[in-house]
DNA sequence: CCGGTATCGTTGCAATTGCAACGACATAGC
DNA sequence: GCTATGTCGTTGCAATTGCAACGATACCGG
């Protein structure tokens, strides 16, 4: 993932790790999910976004920002979640062309049975190898690029600012 | 992405941060790429692995390893490479069950034409947030729960050992 | 040497994703 | 009020993914 000695040559490796573990991690844990009979984990993803928004309430683009998803494939999330009851559509007085999504009873209990299971997984793959403030860090680095939706030309020397 | 006062909640933050920034980032680096005409991120992976790989091949089920990738998937993603000539099957002597996968002249070509635009794409977006030794921090601290591929039963407060 | 079991890569099938096009409605300018 | 343009969510279609089953070896025990 990266050629002889270039000064970027440190960040590309944090770059391939991340994408590493994004894919290794996600994938033990979506196992065990899977193994408990339980949805995807996207799925708790959006639960929860709704859990804890207003009115347990989100309008779509808004979720989909939210969880990054592209409105497309949220439709069709909603479409499986709603085929499940975990959520319902809702029209929106304000702008006719919107909808809300809203969770539902049945939904907010799928939440919290899915929870237990999913914490676990994340302990144990993932939490269990970093100290809260190793956590708290690398939490915070992995932040930093999102806020800049796109730097400057960050050319070389890859420290813009 | 987390419940009132669990000792876990910080490390329930830095997965979700792990998600995140890999779904966000990815998208916008692969953004760039498919702008530029260029295929996706996967295939450079596949490439460059195979590159630096001794004699510049692969036996199946190591490069499934190495990038992350279901064998299923694998035998596709090599199936489009190959269709492209990018890289060839070829039989392995040892052990007649077993391929090959080896990088043809095409398929480094490829690759040089990939990485510049990619690298550009890996500062951009996410380098240039990051000082090389926060890069670094971020590096290793991803890798971490890489190496157990699974801890003991991590329980609640997720410090083990 | 022979069956029993595991590994390697492939394939069928159903589910998910990405992309572009679309209909319905909102908003701005005339 | 009316057209031009933009936003919201949906849909069709092609490509990709995940999973389970399969044929072809390898390897182990007797």
């Amino acid at each position: 993932m990266n050629i002889p000695d270039d000064p970027l040559n440190t960040h590309v490796e944090a770059w391939a790790a991340l994408l590493r573990a994004q894919k290794v991690l996600t994938e033990r844990v979506q196992r065990e999910l899977a193994a408990a009979g339980l949805p995807p984990l996207e799925w708790y993803d959006v639960l929860y976004e709704l859990w804890r928004a207003p009115e347990r309430r989100l309008r779509f683009y808004e979720l989909g920002e939210r969880i990054a998803l592209s409105r497309s494939n949220l439709t069709r999330l909603v479409d499986r979640l709603e085929k499940e009851g975990l959520l319902a559509r809702e029209a929106c007085t304000g702008d006719r062309r919107g909808l809300y999504a809203v969770l539902t009873a049945a939904g907010e209990e799928a939440m919290r049975r899915i929870w237990p299971v999913y914490r676990e997984a994340i302990a144990r793959h993932f939490a269990a190898q970093l100290t809260p403030a190793e956590a708290a860090t690398l939490a915070g680095l992995l932040a930093r690029p999102l806020g800049a939706g796109t730097a400057g030309t960050a050319d070389t020397d890859a420290d813009a600012d």
